[in-house]
DNA sequence: ATGAAAGCGCTAACAT
DNA sequence: ATGTTAGCGCTTTCAT
């Protein structure tokens, strides 16, 4: 592998003026410069990193903490933020995590030792000493799609959103309103509450046996929630509110399978507008989160932590929206 | 941040034989080793890890190249490479390449500066440069879903999964069958091949007007390549052959607003077997490729040479399996 | 404008 | 069994 001492010698120079020219420094002879990035060029030499990173303490990467189990709305989130992250000129390690304490810590190794410029979290960490780790270290971090209090960032209002989702059912005469949710994540909590407060505006209880709490916020989980709320209440509901588009299609998938229409005798409403609820039969009504703006102002915010460490960043709360297609209809 | 100076320090002894118990080595006397051990977890310490990969002359990780615009069955292929390669002690660096030049070549880049200890593609590259670099420095690679020469390569025979999936349309009384297809793919070609030989094997002519070409993978592709098969030939066909799961999708989608139905109408078959095919409405009948056993085998492949630089791999060529669900009919 | 020298944190060869 | 030393490739003072 070329190194920085064989340029330096092949144009008779020493490695810091070579190192210089890499590095964009200024006081260098111009017409070293060129020669250097000629030699440069033809000999295909690339500064190593693990050098560099070494002698600088940085490592120029940043890390997203994802669960091992992605959906595809965090998938095609850690997309977007890892092309702004690339114009910032940073690399990007993924730490797929799984939710047990083991993994966390793991997770956390592992960190320490890339010497990490940030880091983000599209996951919310149950181990606390994460979060301690973070703060402690100094080191630049925001979350997305979920808050955390001392820690920046960047999010939807869930609440709210869940409450405009069901507001909608309502609207559409719904009263008998269930719901599929995530167990364990924070935002599950959230959108209940959203939920049920809808519900509370029209004056309808809050009943807490038309919820089922899933365990993951896939298809498979939202067929298995859509299976126990048949259980639980028979066909005592007109519409299903599913914390995810993915919940969602289970829901449906379930439903359909017990002859039950989608939207004709049964309502869905989802959650983020994942690509394939706009090619899904029936196209999914949904609330929409602003997946491209969530990925930009992530990175954005954690380049600026970067750049600037003591910069105190403040929570984006960025605007959904509610995309009625057709898993929605008014009751029949 | 503690390093291996500090705990040598702490316990009296040198950085070496700190180094020792880090790395499991012989040589060092129980006591002191428990003592270390000790220390090292209390102070929380962990090996920098550029440091390191700047001494041994390689990184502990194995980059995968995938598009950057991934589809679901890459996605969930590299979920479980990644999973691997986590077990036999490596790190995963994603390098997703865009299908230009400029991309290539920076992905190249990026791997030289990374000092990695293997590569695994789950995408053709264009540029041939890019294989040359490989073979040229010796870094042990593996291409997956695909094949190259020179390069062992994990996948299922692609033209025979094609000639069957067409196949059970062609027992289903099909004859007039169209082929949505990704182009710029060499699997597409294949695929393509395995389409015109079932059609062949029936006495059907080679119509490549019964193909269409699209430039992604995805299910908005899917539709565009549908509608333009309608374009081209009206209804004048009772089944489709779609080159991935999404673009059946898209297919479905596009042939469900024309108001014509699948499988009652025109039947599809996809390929893949992603997640959600098993969920949509319909269920789509697809060929499988084995996604556990295809990462399973990437992984221990590319270990394999790591270990053994001057092993050579032979191919591995995985079975496939037709899976008929519901988009799949007899011909009305 | 340029070079010499030190040092980032670690491992490995060589002593002892 | 353990310590000493050199050096991986680079950036960054500090001289000049």
């Amino acid at each position: 592998m070329v190194s920085i001492k064989d340029i330096a010698k092949q144009v008779g120079m020493s490695p810091s003026t070579v190192s210089r020219v890499i590095n964009g420094k200024k006081y260098v002879n111009p017409e070293k410069r060129a020669e250097i990035l000629r030699l440069i060029k033809e000999t295909g030499y690339v500064p190593n990193k693990a050098a560099r990173s070494m002698v600088m303490q940085r490592s120029f990467s940043v890390g997203i903490v994802i669960p091992d189990t992605f959906n595809m709305f965090q998938r095609q989130l850690f997309s977007i933020i890892e092309r702004h992250l690339e114009s910032f000129g940073y690399h990007t390690l993924f730490f797929f995590v799984k939710s047990d304490e083991a993994s966390e810590e793991e997770c956390l190794r592992r960190m320490k030792s890339e010497q990490l410029d940030g880091v983000i979290l599209i996951q919310e960490i149950k181990n606390p000493r994460f979060y301690s780790y973070l703060l402690d270290m100094g080191l630049p971090s925001v979350c997305t799609t979920f808050a955390y209090d001392r820690i920046p960032s960047v999010h939807v209002d869930e609440e709210q959103a869940a409450f405009d989702g069901v507001m909608h059912l309502l609207n559409l005469g719904h009263r008998e309103i269930n719901m599929v949710n995530g167990a364990g994540v924070n935002f599950g909590l959230q959108r209940a509450e959203g939920y049920f407060k809808a519900l509370a505006s029209a004056g309808l209880p809050r009943d807490e046996s038309r919820i089922v709490y899933v365990r993951s916020l896939t298809a498979e989980s939202g067929m298995y929630g859509m299976r126990e709320l048949l259980l639980r209440g028979g066909r005592n509901f007109s519409a299903v509110f599913a914390a995810t588009d993915e919940l969602a299609m289970g829901t449906i998938r379930v439903l359909r399978d017990e002859g039950i229409r989608v939207p004709e005798d049964v309502s869905v409403v989802g959650f983020d507008d994942i690509e394939i609820s706009n090619y899904s039969i029936p196209r999914l009504t949904t609330i929409r989160q602003p997946l491209l703006e969530m990925g930009e102002r992530t990175a954005l915010m954690l380049h600026r932590s970067i750049v600037n460490r003591d910069a105190v960043e403040s929570d984006a709360v960025l605007p959904y929206r509610l995309i009625i297609r057709e898993s929605t209809a008014r009751v029949g």
